[in-house]
RNA sequence: GAAUCUGUAGCUCAGCUGGUAGAGCAUAACACUUUUAAUGUUGGGGUCCCGGGUUCGAGUCCCGGCAGGUUCACCA
């Protein structure tokens, strides 16, 4: 049973009222809309003619009485638009309900509505619909928060009481959708990204699949997985965390392109740029290398830039990053060279730990020469790298999926772009060789018994597929939600996700409306007793009958439930009996 | 997991060295036929996140918890 707040109960005696009135609040039937905000916005003064009957719904986000006329900002699903409403137009006779009771009193903003009438230009110059007739589509119970913008001399938008509480934010996306137009066009951009990939990759004829999200081996990617249980087959299945084994049958199978955009799970820690599910495209293709494969990205990710921004530049936070074509290209060896002045292209592993030392690193014995560059790396150059550059040639320890480099002993054909310092994307040349694949997971299987959580398994029908033979393949791995910050300037993961992973919000362990009910409160007097404090059955319990069936009567009183009758004394201390 | 900040009206936030809880918007009533953060007047609205403690007295101080933000760690 929830405790309802004074707008909350307001908004629900209204609702009688409207019914009492013969207005449905919720009707069935369609409403037939033939014009959007935005297409008002645009096109009116260039075709006012075509403007002169038209009809259109929305929700009430603002309203403006001025006595008998009324001035009341509608949104729908593309922006806003004003709307006027006057009292003699919608109540030519002597009866002025319409306009007084149901417009003035009972219509509030949040409320949905659908609305008939012509366009016009108002004195001070803005663009409305003169209301002639209105329906009730859907009255809101709940307030909005209330976001007041006002455009200054400069054109600058000043933003009053936002809505910006991250947690309620987050938990009550619908209602941030509402009110902030900014966090609706982030989500259009992200949804914008996909498809200019997806008509990318369709272009070059590559097929779009899908994948098994439960696997009864977690592969492709080195993370902790979510475990889970299939009750007919009695056995563990494991939510995916990378589709690349699955993607790669598909290559040995035949498909020489492949790609699926697809939600990864990983059970991890949790920050602003991860959550535990994501969303990467892979893509497989046959007879590539990660040459090509650096090629394509550039050119693809160039694409979504000027598809979003129409420039190739894009603001992130403080940067202006220039996503044109070509990306300045570094081996990781050269990257270090090039931010620490160390060469480590020659060093052994002795060398390299007292270089990494002198860098400031922490050591110990369990790092092998791939994690003490990858260390150097991630501490030197990654942050640093703002502009869109391409890494290439990792150490081959890690990076169990990808070939060994063709010509670089110790390193694998292997690349990732970095962008606003951070991994977008993640590429090899694909390992083929199966025997090579098979000692490659076996080393993994050793750092898995050594402790390595995250080490990869060893998948026998994989290998299986590999030993029929898979031609030399590019693959790619990109994040799909950190483009997106990028792409929409977003300084969370969670600004990205309409709804990221939070905790539960705690319960509230109040009585039932059956609890009440059951020691013989009656349904309309619940709401008092609960405002009276008597959330539990227990606490009810322990109240003075004389002084509860005078609180209940006041209380009644004041939150004006003139519908509800008050209780007898003996009906009082029937609750407590 | 660690550090740190935050949690007060439907929303955004004030609240000093502890003394009966405040503003703006929203809401209610009245006025107002082209306003636009509409305006004017008058009201109502609070489990100060939860639980302990100190105190004559706690929104405020102390301890513990819950939820969230940020940074770090982990996570390629």
């Amino acid at each position: 049973m929830q405790l309802l707040s004074e707008q909350e109960l307001l908004r629900r005696q209204k609702l009688d009222e409207l019914r009492n009135l013969g207005i449905e609040p919720y009707p069935a039937e369609l409403f037939e809309v033939n014009v959007s905000a935005e297409d008002i916005q645009k096109n009116y003064e260039r075709r006012k003619i075509d403007y002169k009957d038209i009809s259109i719904a929305g929700r009430i986000m603002g309203v403006r009485v001025m006595g008998s006329a009324a001035f009341l900002e509608l949104q729908d699903a593309t922006g806003r638009i004003q709307t006027y409403f006057r009292r003699d137009d919608l109540c030519p006779t002597e009866d002025k309900t319409l306009y007084n009771t149901v417009f003035k009193r009972l219509l509030d903003i949040g409320d949905i509505i659908g609305i008939k009438g012509y366009v016009f230009t108002t004195q001070t110059g803005e663009i409305t619909i003169h209301v002639t007739e209105f329906k009730l589509l859907s009255k809101a119970l709940r307030g909005l928060p209330i976001v007041k913008r006002e455009i200054d001399e400069q054109g600058n938008e000043k933003v009053y009481d936002a809505f910006e509480n991250p947690e309620l934010r987050y938990r009550r996306r619908y209602v941030d959708l509402i009110v902030n137009p900014e966090v609706r066009e982030t989500f259009r951009k992200r949804t914008r990204i996909v498809k200019v990939m997806r008509d990318f990759l369709d272009d070059k004829g590559y097929l779009e699949v899908e994948t098994p999200i439960l696997q009864p081996l977690y592969g492709g990617a080195a993370a902790r997985p979510f475990k889970t249980h299939h009750n007919t087959l009695d056995m563990t299945l494991y939510l995916r965390i990378a589709n690349e084994l699955y993607l790669k049958r598909l290559i040995v199978g035949g498909y020489d392109g492949v790609y699926e955009f697809a939600k990864d799970f990983r059970n991890e820690g949790m920050s602003r740029f991860h959550n535990p599910e994501f969303t990467q495209v892979e893509l497989y293709v046959a007879y590539k290398d990660y040459n090509w494969m650096m090629d394509l990205v550039e050119e693809m990710v160039e694409k979504i830039a000027i598809a979003l921004h129409g420039s190739t530049q894009v603001k992130v936070g403080e940067n202006v990053i220039d996503f044109k074509r070509p990306w300045k290209r570094f081996t990781m060896y050269g990257a270090i060279q090039h931010f620490t002045g160390v060469d480590v292209a020659k060093m052994d592993e002795a060398e390299m730990r007292v270089a990494a030392e002198k860098l400031g690193i922490r050591t110990d014995d369990s790092m092998g020469r791939g994690k003490l560059i990858d260390e150097i790396f991630g501490e030197h150059c990654e942050k640093k790298l703002i502009q869109p550059t391409f890494i290439m040639d990792y150490p081959v320890e890690m990076s169990p999926l990808a070939k060994k480099h063709r010509s670089e002993k110790g390193l694998v054909e292997r690349f990732e772009a970095i962008c606003n310092g951070k991994e977008i994307c993640n590429a090899y040349s694909e390992l083929n060789d199966p025997i090579d694949q098979r000692k490659r997971f076996e080393e993994q299987l050793e750092l898995g018994k050594r402790g390595d959580s995250e080490a990869m398994l060893l998948d026998e029908d994989f290998l299986r597929a590999l030993e029929h033979g898979m031609p030399p393949t590019a693959g790619l791995g990109m994040g799909i939600d950190r483009l997106a910050m990028i792409m929409t300037n977003s300084n969370s993961i969670q600004d990205v996700l309409f709804f990221p992973q939070m905790k539960p919000e705690p319960k509230t362990e109040n009585a039932t409306t059956e609890d009440y009910k059951a020691v013989g409160v009656r349904e309309d007097l619940i709401q008092v007793v609960m405002k009276l404090g008597y959330l539990t059955i227990e606490e009810l319990k322990k109240a003075n009958a004389n002084k509860l069936h005078n609180d209940v009567c006041g209380m009644r009183k004041k939150m004006k439930l003139e519908n509800v009758k008050n209780p007898t004394p003996e009906e009082v201390a029937a609750w407590l009996a």
